[in-house]
DNA sequence: AATAAAAATGTAAGCGCTTTCATTCTAACC
DNA sequence: GGTTAGAATGAAAGCGCTTACATTTTTATT
């Protein structure tokens, strides 16, 4: 006998349908094994009682929860939630449920957030980058948790990555500015501490450039956080710190925008006082006037790979590459010109 | 005896640290009623097995996923993304997690995000604004499932609302295009259809210009998604159909951006030749060039609002408001100005 | 019609955990 | 030292579900 607890169970349902809750399971999880007649009952008394099994339990028997979880160092930037978004979609086909969690751009959030969702139950991560704490990436590893680094190829640990090679990716947009005769250069970028992508970002251009006899001084390279205030900021101070220049290189379309709009508050003409390339070709940035030269990244396919691996992962497929390598190219727009001459 | 499935249970961890798995589960849920001796061999143990209690079996006994789901129509919107952000940094307080889920504006996709969210075994959901489908809702009531709406005020079914009046929102930034003597209008706003806040918007700056006298013909009322590309076609419709207008009163920021962008395209003058005024304020709004007049809301406190008012439900706390009203006011800045004299 | 094979259904165990209840240990008091 | 209240621990039940296995019913075969 069962007392009423207020939720619904199998019991309910299978004494209400005058069968054993084994058929209702059935009905429910391999309806081809159960008759006819059996199904259609079961599944009106689900209906009128409004049953919905308990996730709990179920997650018990099956050892799976059907939730797989994913860490963004924020929501407040479009290219994760645009990826967030293609994420989710995917996963939906395959029946998951996402549950999302930030980490501000810290990695002992971020190992705080892994352990969180562990918690949870989730089958799955997708990590943002490679900058985890190596204990964090230990516990998936020990826990035998399929997890993937998404937006960097090179991962930890003989871990998967769904990305690309941010040093390779910056350079084609210095080669641009190189091409286009720039010899005056100031670098904004993101923090770079804790965040492999910007760092990448910024030593593939100082690669780049050094290749070409170049030599930065560390004054013409501005950190600040992704905020449009922030990199007009930057910009601010990049002016200030090298008045010649002619060219900036920013770590992505917030910072690239930032300066954008600084720029033109000071009535510096870009592109013809100052080239401006941003990275991640967001939404916006064909839209901005100038629209903005930038290198895009297939963000959406990116996601969508990283979650195909994921889901295969955990189904335990076999063979699966260490790698997978997303689309990067440089749009030419209207933020870059020639060098002005003097 | 146990066979080594893989993931450690609290019976390894009980057997390693030769006591019973209720001491350990004590030692972990109610640590004042286990000795300091126990305590500290059971959490030594603990950690060097990596042990992580199974979340079906912890839920199925109390009763409690500590999951909390969220349905926004897109995450590609900054707002949307913004809000979320707080919301899962207020759940995270209450330990909580989220499970994260989108609509795309579709309420019979709604309606099946909603049975996902139950059938992983969320404790409340948090639902944005109120055009969900009624048999979805009436779900949620009689499984007892605490949820809310967010982004309105006026809920269905006599459920929550942590929100304000866009009726009256939008009025705000007609009033002032008003004040400011313009005659000739046009509303670019998104697609009304199952979106009740877009549909308030509209109608609240209907009302107000019919209260003064004006009538506006159907053919400056102009839908689109809410994208820039959209709404810069958008834009040029309006043109088409209404050369006189001076000033457009948008939907949203993503909206009056997109219509700025293409009237800078066409050399019209903002706000010279035309005025705008968005909605949202997004952080974007306040940097563009001519910076946005826009009708501020309070985002991040409605969100976190909504939080705290589905925990507090969760929780069984009693007389909770039915309406959490948030903060919105008029932000003036240089896309409107007075009507160009004729 | 009798029998074997296949399909449908039921019985009951057990997933990993928390918690009630019973038991043992500790400390306090006379 | 003996008694006892209180604290610490253990034994075992059971949360709601799935599934192996047993049993019953249906269908096919001779």
């Amino acid at each position: 006998m069962k007392k009423h607890t207020g939720s619904i169970t199998i019991d309910h349902v299978a004494s209400a349908a005058k069968v054993s809750t084994a058929t209702v399971s059935r009905a429910l999880n391999r309806p081809e094994t159960v008759s006819a007649v059996l199904k259609e009952k079961i599944n009106s008394v689900i209906k009128k009682l409004g049953y919905i099994p308990n996730a709990g339990a179920r997650s018990l028997m099956l050892k799976r929860s059907g939730t797989i979880g994913v860490i963004v160092p924020t929501l407040d930037n479009a290219i994760f939630a645009q990826g967030l978004a293609e994420f989710q979609r995917q996963l939906n086909q395959s029946g998951h449920q996402l549950l999302v969690a930030s980490s501000n751009y810290d990695p002992s959030i971020e190992a705080t957030q892994i352990t969180n969702l562990l918690v949870r139950g989730v089958e799955g991560i997708a990590l943002f980058g490679t900058s985890q704490l190596r204990e964090a990436l230990k516990l998936l590893k020990t826990r035998g948790i399929p997890y993937i680094h998404v937006g960097s190829l090179t991962a930890p640990l003989h871990g998967y990555a769904s990305g690309f090679d941010n040093r390779e990716a910056i350079k084609l947009g210095v080669r641009h500015l190189l091409e286009q005769g720039h010899k005056h250069f100031g670098i904004l970028t993101g923090i770079t501490e804790n965040n492999d992508r910007a760092t990448d970002r910024v030593n593939g251009a100082l690669e780049l450039l050094a290749e070409n006899k170049m030599r930065l001084k560390p004054e013409v390279i501005v950190q600040c956080p992704y905020e449009l205030q922030e990199a007009r900021l930057g910009l601010k101070k990049l002016l200030l710190n090298n008045p010649k220049m002619t060219a900036i290189i920013c770590g992505n379309d917030v910072l690239a925008m930032g300066a954008l709009l600084e720029a033109q508050k000071q009535g510096i003409k870009v592109p013809k006082d100052l080239s401006i390339v941003g990275f991640d070709d967001l939404e916006i940035s064909r839209h901005l006037l100038p629209s903005l030269t930038t290198i895009h990244i297939d963000a959406i396919g990116m996601w969508a790979q990283a979650a195909n691996h994921l889901v295969s992962q955990i189904n335990g497929v076999d063979n699966l590459p260490k790698k997978i390598k997303a689309n990067v190219n440089l749009v030419i727009r209207e933020s870059t010109t020639t060098a002005p001459k003097r």
